[in-house]
This record gives C-alpha cells, sequence and structure tokens, in this order.
DNA sequence: ACGCTTAAATAATCAATGTTCAATTAAAAT
DNA sequence: ATTTTAATTGAACATTGATTATTTAAGCGT
C-alpha cells in the first residue's frame, strides 16, 4: 500500500498518542512497543516514525498527555473547594498517580540523553502543574513570605512526589508505612508551620 | 568449550555482579545489557542465566550491590561526625547518588512484576539504610517522642529521596531551584520542629 | 589408569524490539 | 493524461532477553 490519507498528520498524531497512551497505561513503560501501537491503529512501524521522528519523541508525547490529565485532573479536584485547597491538591497527586499508576510512572522511568534537551511543550506542562501549587501557596502563606511561595513549591512537590513514588514502587510497604498520604501531609504542614 | 571451572561459582557471581554494577554505572539501566556483561568476563550468556536464573534477579544482584555501597558510604561518612550527623547523613544521600548517578537511578528505574515478591536479601539492606536514620533520628527526637523515629524515618527518607530525584532527573534545573540539597535539609528541619 | 557420571559452559536458536530506507502507491499539480 | 510529490509500507539490520540441545571436562569409583 502507499499514501491513503485517511487521516490528516494531526488526526494521526492523535491517534498514535491516544493508543500509545493506552498502551503505556495497561502494560508500563517496560514492556511497551512502539511496533504493538502501529498494529493496532492499523499503520506501520514506519509510519510512527515518520510522524514522531523517534522513539524518545513518541514517548515525550505520550508523557505529555499524562501531564495534561494530570493538570486536568487537579484542576477539576480544586473547582469548587473552598478549604484545605493544598490538602486537596496533595490528595490529588496521589489519586492521580495511583489511578494511572503505569503512565505517570513511566513520566520517570523515562530519560532524555544528557545531550538531548527537554522539548519546550514538555518543559510547559510540568511548568503548569508547578504554576498551580505556587499559586495555592500563595493564597495561604502570610504576605510577607509571598516571595517564599516558588521555591517552597518546588521544595513540596518534591516532598510530596518522593512519598508517591514510595508508596507506588513498594519501598513503603516493605518499610511498614500503611497511610503515606497522611505522612505527605504531615510534611507539608510541617514546611507551612515554619512560615507563620 | 564446555566446563571449565576456572572459576568457582561464588567466584563467577562475583565477577558478573562486579562487571555488571560497572556496565550499568556507565550506561545506566535503560542501556544495560546481560550479553555485553558476559561478553566482558569472558564467559557466555548462557553462563548468566546459569548463575542468576533470570534477568530480574541479576539486576536485583546488581542493585544490591549498590545499596551495599550506599550503606558503607552513609556509614562511613557517618563516623567520627559528633555534630549534626543528620545532616550529615542528609548530604550523604545526596552525595552518593550524584557520584553513582546511574547506579543510583537504577535503583528505581527497575521494578519487579506486581506477582514477583522483593527478595528477602534485598528487602534485608533497604530496611538497614533505613535503621540508620531510624537511628540517627533517636538520638536527636526528645525521648518522649521516641516512637516516632521510625514512621519519621521513613517519611524523611521519601522526603529527600524527593528532592535528590528531581535533581537528577532535570526537574529541579528546569523549575529553577539551585540548591535543591538545601531544600531538603530545610524539610527535614520543619519535620524535626514538629517534636520539639 | 580407565570409564562413568555429573555439572558447567557453550553456541545455536527464537521471538521481539528500535531503527532505517528503498520501493510502492495514490493524491495533487501540471 | 502525465508528471510530480508525499505518504506509507514492509523488508532488512543489529541487539536484546530467553531457551535448550550439545559439548566438554572435572570428579569419582573401581
Amino acid at each position: 500500500m502507499g499514501r491513503r490519507s485517511e487521516h490528516s498528520r494531526p488526526e494521526l498524531r492523535e491517534m498514535i498518542v491516544a493508543e500509545g497512551h493506552r498502551q503505556i497505561s495497561e502494560v508500563g513503560f517496560a514492556h511497551f512497543s512502539a511496533r504493538e501501537v502501529a498494529k493496532r491503529i492499523g499503520y506501520s512501524i514506519g509510519t510512527i516514525y515518520n510522524v514522531f521522528g523517534s522513539y524518545d519523541q513518541l514517548i515525550m508525547a505520550i508523557n505529555g498527555r499524562t501531564l495534561d490529565l494530570w493538570l486536568d485532573y487537579l484542576e477539576s479536584r480544586l473547582h469548587g473547594i473552598t478549604e484545605d485547597r493544598l490538602r486537596v491538591a496533595i490528595d490529588a497527586y496521589f489519586e492521580f498517580a495511583v489511578v494511572h499508576r503505569h503512565a505517570w510512572t513511566a513520566l520517570y522511568d523515562f530519560r532524555l540523553a544528557d545531550d538531548q534537551p527537554t522539548p519546550e511543550f514538555y518543559q510547559a506542562k510540568v511548568t503548569e502543574i508547578t504554576e498551580v501549587i505556587v499559586r495555592e501557596l500563595t493564597a495561604v502563606l502570610p504576605s510577607r513570605h509571598a516571595a517564599q511561595a516558588r521555591p517552597l513549591a518546588r521544595s513540596l512537590l518534591a516532598t510530596v512526589h518522593g512519598h508517591c513514588f514510595f508508596t507506588l514502587n513498594g519501598t513503603f510497604r516493605l518499610l511498614g508505612e500503611i497511610d503515606p498520604l497522611a505522612a505527605a501531609r504531615e510534611r507539608v504542614n510541617d514546611a507551612l508551620a515554619r512560615y507563620r
């Protein structure tokens, strides 16, 4: 077969990312296969390389989709909430990671080579999620500490990430921690106490 | 060729783990190859399967070696220190991860299948590292909070891990965080302040 | 010293992967 | 209708993890 053009380029991109995301959510990054994605959407492996150029860019696109879903979930969870918004944000962090286990883990399983810069579109998505926390922190911090919102957001993201990661990779189970979410909330509260 | 027995079984195991650790330290988990390890020590791929049974067990052995080195480094850094031992422990956590970048990252890149239990020898090593922190926390916490040492150690490990992970995977650079270690120390101090 | 048993080690083999690319096909342009 | 252009393919390649029949030599008993 040759040129079919049953689907436009953007349509094809979307099909590949959607199917890729479905795949990676199902089998995880370790067993993800670009060929399998091609097969599932009825195209050949060559087409994926035409559209994305490389395996790495395909993964970045799929992980980008995960970040989109994550941000959407975070904002939807916060929508209409008036109290304890930071706590809700932490809960949402965990909830998303647990529900989208494999997709979330893939965000950290995959790393570009050291000489390859993170694509701007991807950076932007990470920044967007961070900015949600900056915003929520700003609302909660005494105004004299407003300048601390951004650095604190980075540090608290890392803190919650660590707890979430140890939950999903089994470290916490191994160590006997049965309520990691509560521990994460405590650490965040401890940090906030510093700026009272 | 057939049975050579130039090396005893334990010797062979050691050769494979040593070379495997060298490899994974050099190229990272993503580009690690069991065949390459076999080639480097002058044996065939089959021999590795004879000795370790599976790829997974080989990786667990190599990661176990990393945990050994990590624990050793942690204790050696603490040796003779009389003040700020917890702070030194945090620094050592970062130092080891940065110096053994690829080997440390491999600890988290690899995960056994959900139905496969973590080998006991590996669990023991993780526990040992954790117990170091429990010990140091116990020495620092007011005695009325001694019972909090273990749960707090788990949570602080996750906290420091998150900061270390975001440092190595580029997230912190992306977000403009230039002193992640300082941030990690702050979070630990914040947690300690809770138990004064 | 010889032959037998047993275990170590190999090489060949398989299926699957990422990656590349010349050949093919059909849409678009002339 | 013919030519040009671009999309799509599928075969080829190098590697990988994994399996297994076969070969080899060490160790043992006689």
